[in-house]
This record gives structure tokens, sequence and C-alpha cells, in this order.
RNA sequence: GGCUGGGUGGCAGAGUGGUUAUGCUGCGGCCUGCAAAGCCGUCUACGCCGGUUCGAUUCCGACCCCAGCCUCCA
């Protein structure tokens, strides 16, 4: 069973070979930690989650590098407004950050390389480039000669003159060209920095990912990925060091890139004042809810944040859990859980998600049809398995179905009610069952009478 | 202005040169003491205009509209 991802660098879907068929390599940009991540930033972490998974299922070896950017000016500037310093405040939203994936369902990185663990590996590197002829010195800076890389602009299909033609931005004097990007930075007195060869100072954005990617995966790596609006300049960028500093090397393989995500049609910006921090919302909707959301849209495509979105993904769940706890008595082995050649080749069609989640309602609706435990036993098997290749339903089922917290009533109580209906219902006293039926609903308790006995579950 | 994507039924969202996506919702039925769940059936589709084709939502061209990047940004 093959994986085919979009390559954003050839603009067409590619079928995965890694470079080394027992070591796959992949990195992914992470959470520049200064503040709560929002639902767009949770994005790129759930859906490359799902291909880290799809890869996992394939492959032996999978080595997954997530970084965090723990140097940055937007930090030094958090720091300056709150007075905090600038590593209580990256290692408290690095924790934060860690908490809100996990809560959705993200395995974690095999490697999370900080910046500012590897300063030495980034000083090198623009050693390197200086001495070839890729970088220069300028009024303390270090800039990236665009002009050096005959290839710059390769991957956002964007020639010089192009990006000249349309800056928006005055250019520094100290650039030679326009399209420089800094490489190192001074720092002021008191503010965070590190000797270098350049005085003191501080690395520029993409200089991190080129060092830790080399450093942790390899000078070739097999995908590297992340948000669309990090093809330029900042993927650029990396790949105009990586490839000169390594020249002959390719740097990167597999080129993937997700979609943005939008809020009720509009951009998520903190000046429209409509972003919504993961850390906030799951709190009032189930972590889960959110995953399945966030993977109800192919990840290239545009997802549109709104209550709808979130209240279909509830439905879903909820649809998908039921079915799980009417096979609650199928026990099944771990080998037995193998997920089916039609999950594999939505997923392995450059992550189709919505299919695969269709491929999932089409193996609910088998177990609901099933006339047989053998049938209902490999459905369910299949769900499972799909499940977990998606990060979804790996949770107890009572956990999404009767978890009482925050709830008007405990299950003690649901059930003592749930008791006392079933007896009124023996002695057809349909009144009193009634009455005790609007008394749960009203709780939010949905009750479903069976031949087994009566199932009680929460609304979502 | 340059470069990317995209416009599918009430909503979300796949996909395909001729045949049911899928989920939620609406409607009818089965089941049920009544419900719920489930099952069966069913109604609204492929931005606009041309072209290619026996046949296009699917390919090609023009147009309109939307979003993103070109500056920090997932």
């Amino acid at each position: 069973m093959s994986i085919k991802l979009y390559n954003t660098l050839t603009r067409r879907k590619e079928d995965f070979t890694p470079l080394d068929p027992d070591r796959v390599t992949m990195y992914l940009c992470g959470p520049t930690v200064y503040s709560y991540a929002h639902i767009g930033n949770a994005r790129p972490a759930v859906v490359f989650d799902v291909l880290n998974r799809l890869l996992r299922h394939h492959y032996k070896t999978v080595v997954f590098a997530r970084n965090i950017t723990d140097v940055d000016d937007k930090i030094i500037a958090a720091s300056e407004v709150s007075g905090e310093p600038i590593d209580a405040i990256t290692e408290r939203f690095t924790d934060i950050y860690n908490e809100d994936m996990q809560a959705l369902g993200v395995l974690p990185p095999d490697i999370e390389p900080r910046a500012t663990a590897h300063m030495p590996e980034m000083i090198a590197m623009i050693a390197q480039l200086i001495e070839t002829g890729h970088a220069y010195e300028s009024d303390q800076h270090v800039l990236f000669s665009v002009t050096s890389y005959p290839d710059y602009g390769k991957l956002a299909n964007r020639s010089l003159d192009d990006m000249q033609a349309g800056a928006r931005v005055e250019v520094a004097d100290y650039k030679r060209h326009p399209g420089d990007f800094v490489l190192w930075k001074p720092s002021a007195d008191g503010q965070v920095g590190w000797d270098s060869p350049w005085g003191r100072g501080r690395p520029g954005w993409h200089i991190e990912c080129s060092a830790m990617s080399a450093r942790h995966l390899g000078k070739t790596i097999d995908i590297h990925c992340g948000g669309i609006d990090l093809i330029f300049p900042h993927h650029e960028n990396e790949i105009a060091q990586s490839c000169c500093a390594h020249p002959g090397t390719p740097f990167v393989r597999y080129w993937v890139h997700n979609g943005f995500l939008t809020m009720n049609q509009d951009k998520m910006a903190k000046s429209v004042g409509n972003v919504l921090t993961v850390n906030e919302l799951r709190k009032r909707v189930h972590p889960e809810v959110l995953r399945l959301a966030l993977l109800s849209a192919q990840y290239r495509q545009p997802l549109d944040w709104n209550e709808d979105v979130v209240q279909q993904a509830t439905d879903r769940l909820d649809k998908m859990y039921c079915t799980l706890r009417s096979v609650e008595n199928i026990q099944l082995s771990e080998d037995e859980l193998t997920p089916g050649e039609e999950m594999l080749a939505a997923l392995g069609d450059d992550l189709n998600t919505p299919k695969a989640l269709a491929v999932m309602a089409k193996l609910v609706s088998r177990i609901n049809v099933a006339t047989d435990d053998d049938e209902r036993r490999v459905a369910k098997a299949q769900l499972l398995a799909s499940g977990r290749l998606m990060g979804l339903l790996e949770l107890p089922l009572n956990e999404w179905l009767q978890n009482c917290q925050g709830r008007a009533l405990s299950s003690e109580q649901i059930n003592a009610l749930v008791t006392e209906r079933e007896h009124a219902r023996a002695n057809r006293n349909f009144q009193r069952a009634d009455e005790i039926r609007q008394q749960l609903t009203d709780a939010s308790v949905q009750i479903e009478d069976s031949n087994e006995g009566t199932l009680w579950k929460f609304l979502q």
C-alpha cells in the first residue's frame, strides 16, 4: 500500500518512498513559545500527527522532530511587556503547548529540539556560509546573499525580480539585495544574546530549522511540513541555507504544507479579535471533537471554524461511540486490530481524512447492519484500527458517553432512576416511567431501551 | 501587480469523463407501551460563458467571485 503526498516543490502528488526504507525522517516547524497556541496552530500538529501515525503503520522506524522556537523577537517583546524572564516564558508556554497537543491526541515528537540549545550548530553553519561566499557581514548583522543561490525562489515559484516588484517593506540599508535575510543579528546590552564571531547577538528566524534538522535528522530529510504561509519566506530560506551549507546534498525530499483555518470566514487574527486558543476551547469542547473537526477537511483545503463544524464533529463522534457500545461485548485481541485496505488507501492518498471518515462511517453502518457477531467483530476491529490511525476513538466508552463531569446528575443518581423506571415499565406503569424519562431528559440524559435492558448516555 | 489554492445539494465535505461519496439535517416508513437508537426509503448539487467529446460537475479557454502568500504568521 503506497502513500502519495502532494509535494509543494513539484506541485503534484508523488509516491512517497523514503531515502532509507528503515528510517523515515520528518520535521515539522513547531511553535514559537510566547503565548497560547490557537486552533489554527493546532491544525498542522494534528494533520501531520496523522501522517506520523500512517508512516509508523507502514515503516519500522520513523524519526519525527518538531522544534521549539525559544528565541525570537516576539518572545523578547513579551518579556519586556510583562517583566517575566524569557526562560520562564518559554518554559511555561512549551509546557502548555505540549499539554494542549496531548489533549488533542497528538503523539509526542521523537525529538523536540530547542533553538537555544543549538547555538554552536547555528554559528558553525553561518560561519560556513560566510566562508563559501553565501553570506556576508554588514553592520553587525550577518546576511544570507540570495543572489548567491541560483535556485532561490524555487519552492515558492517566485523570482527575485517578482519579489522586488512586490516589495512592500523598506529595505534595510545594510542589505546588498532586498531579498537578503538575516542569519545573525546584534543584541543590545541587557537583551538576550550569545557570543559569536560577529559579536554578541542572536540568530535570525530561519537558521534554527536548517541547523537542527541537519543535526538530528541528517542533511537530507524525507518530509518537511508546516503551514502554507511558511512556504515563503521561511522554507525558501531554509532551503537556501541548507543547500548552500551542504552543497550537492538535497535538503528535503517532500515539502508538505497545510491550508489555513478561518474563523467564520474571516482570517483569525488578533487585530480582528477572533483568536481561539486551544487551551480555552478545550475547556468547553471535548478535545477529541476538536481533533475530528480539524480532520474533517483535507489538510490542504481551507477549513472554516464555526459552531456548525464543532457540532457536526460532535454528532459524528457520538454516533461512533454509541455504535461501539453496541458491540462492547466483543473482545478483540491486539493482532485483530488492522485497518482495512480502503482506510489505508484513503489516508495514503495525500491524507484524505474526509474520505477516511467516510470509510469509518461505513464501518459503523456495517456494525449496525450485521446479522452475526463474526461480521460485527471484523467491522469493529477495522473501525478501532482506523480510529487509531486517525487518533480517534481511543477513549474508554464511558469517558465519552457517561462522563458526569459538569453534569447535573451523578451516575449513581442516574442508574437509580433508570432502575426505578425499569421497574415501573415492568409493572406497565408507563406514566411513572415517562415521568422519570422526562426528568432524565431535563438533565441531558438520553435513554435507550433494548432487549438487554436500558442504556443511558449524556446528550453532547 | 506577481505567485498559490478554491467555488459541489439545507450545512459540512470527498470524488469522478457516462454508474450511491460520507456525516449532520428535512420528509416517509419499520421497530417501540410511547420514545431513543438503529434500519429502509427519499427531496434540494456541481460559480458563469464558450470549446473538445456520442456524452463534462469532472478536460481546455475566457470571465466573475473568495481565500492565502509576496512583511511576523500554522
